[in-house]
DNA sequence: TTGTAAGCGTTATCAT
DNA sequence: ATGATAACGCTTACAA
């Protein structure tokens, strides 16, 4: 031991991986580092694994399926003893490939009531649902929503679908309601806003899938010389720092990130070591009313 | 090569690693993830790793020195090519211990004037001083600052120096701006804020070491019925989102985040591949003027 | 060009 | 307990 201190002596992490065939290391693959909300999740799954003596490997997929598929497997080759994924669309060949080569996973962001792979989210579709519900009994009846591209992303979908479920419910048909997808950010949001005004009837009240494109609808209807909430209201989702800071502040639907994190870290080391879950369990998320949201002014039947 | 396809064939990576003795991987320790300005430089740092076929292994340090150098024992047992480090404030034991096991490093966020160590950054004390000039230049004589704790953090401590630096340049006394020192958070810019306006003879303009701090001060001014920027100024620096999306946009600097971090992952690839380096190059920032910067109202000779 | 064998620095197994 | 030794799955140098 005199000699170990002596020499600096470290003991060599490659050597020690072959022979013992495992790393101490868990993977995270989220779509991209540059959004608050996986970057704060991160954070805080990395502080959970660092207080299990794991170390976290990350990669960002840029919101490819096939890149995503990809760093999977660079990361299994580099032997990541667990795995984080983001949201459950992806195809049955990768869950296959992790299952025959036994690598835990868990999918965060998402939850999928009865699903069979472990997951750690909130539901999407219900907390939009719930939201909608809220701007409708304001008394608006024309919507308009802003999303992200629905394909291989069941957050943005299950949104959207949320709120349409909503409208359906409230008595309004579906297909009235304009969806305009768009890449996540400021600018997409208010090109996105300036299109949705421009129809016949415009929307009294827009609905956006994030608070990112939210903020960026807002910014917009300041240009536009509109009035939110008076004008058009608007609401985002996630509740990220931006949502209190934008003028008004955002009205938006919270999601405990932080926590999400942490508790997906417990469940992959759960995992690991073998113990057995006690099933899926769904994160609480809360509409936060800030200065966005109003009925509309022209009220009408 | 069919039998590879056939049976999923992958090399291992420990096996890899231990033979050839290199992994393909390069650490990076920020000091938070959970701050867009970090989050998106290694976004992009990951992006053109990636186009190397390198891995990238982050870690965060909390801003902690000794958990920083516990990272970088961690990261560099497992085997990472090189390392990315944040700021140059750190013993010379952990460049020792780096240089006696020949790990290339780049520090980024902070450029030295002939730093023997590569990094890549820009000059945050020049910087600060540019934009504190412009303040005084509208008649400001009254400043105040909030900055993130000095110690431990370079980039902090230089922008501090340069707002004194322009401060002594303009004939005024150094120690006559306070200076608060707090954790980048928005409330707590927002308590600072509240602190400085209750001085004496409170500030006319409010220099903040970051954005997150800006907009915490700025959510406090309207709290307390002040105007921003007649009743007070106050500055930013980053430029991350929060900036513009602020009300009244945010007057800050501009960093080149993404551009940053590509950079510095150049710079390492070369490094490890042998490649000499042609010295250190400073990134440009530059003063983006919005809406929170104007002449003090009650003009005092 | 193709094949063979000796490491790489650990862990784990099996004798002693 | 302690110590020797065979994997672990690759790279690489050297022979064939």
């Amino acid at each position: 031991m005199a000699a170990v201190d002596q020499l600096g002596y470290q003991p060599n992490f490659s050597a020690k991986a072959l022979a013992a065939s495992k790393t101490g290391t868990v993977g995270a693959i989220i779509p991209t580092m540059d959004n608050a909300i996986f970057a704060r999740g991160l954070q805080a799954f990395q502080e959970e694994l660092g207080e299990h003596g794991y170390t976290m490997l990350v990669a960002s997929s840029s919101y490819h399926p096939a890149l995503e598929a990809q760093q999977i497997r660079n990361l299994v080759a580099r032997g990541v003893d667990a795995l984080m994924l983001i949201g459950t669309d992806r195809g049955d060949d990768i869950y296959n490939y992790l299952e025959t080569r036994s690598i835990p996973i868990v999918t965060a962001w998402s939850f999928q009531d009865g699903a069979t792979i472990p997951c750690i989210g909130f539901d999407n579709r219900d907390a939009m649902a719930q939201l909608t519900r809220r701007v409708l009994s304001l008394g608006h009846r024309h919507l308009g929503i802003i999303s992200a591209p629905r394909a291989h992303n069941d957050r943005a979908r299950e949104r959207v679908e949320g709120a349409l479920e909503a409208v359906g419910q409230a008595g309004i048909a579906r297909d009235t309601v304009p969806i305009l997808e768009v890449n996540y950010s400021i600018a997409n949001g208010a090109r996105a806003f300036a299109a949705l005004m421009r129809e016949p009837t415009p929307p009294t009240a827009i609905l956006c899938g994030n608070d990112v494109l939210a903020v960026g609808a807002l910014g917009k209807a300041r240009q536009m010389g509109l009035s939110v909430p008076k004008d058009v209201s608007i609401t985002g989702f996630d509740d990220i720092e931006l949502a209190e800071v934008s003028y008004p502040p955002l009205t938006t639907v919270h999601v405990p990130h932080r926590q999400m994190g942490r508790a997906a870290a417990q469940i992959l080391m759960k995992l690991v070591s073998g113990e057995e879950l006690s099933g899926n369990a769904a994160l609480k998320t809360r509409i936060i009313e800030r200065g966005t949201l109003a009925g509309p002014t022209d009220l009408q039947a």
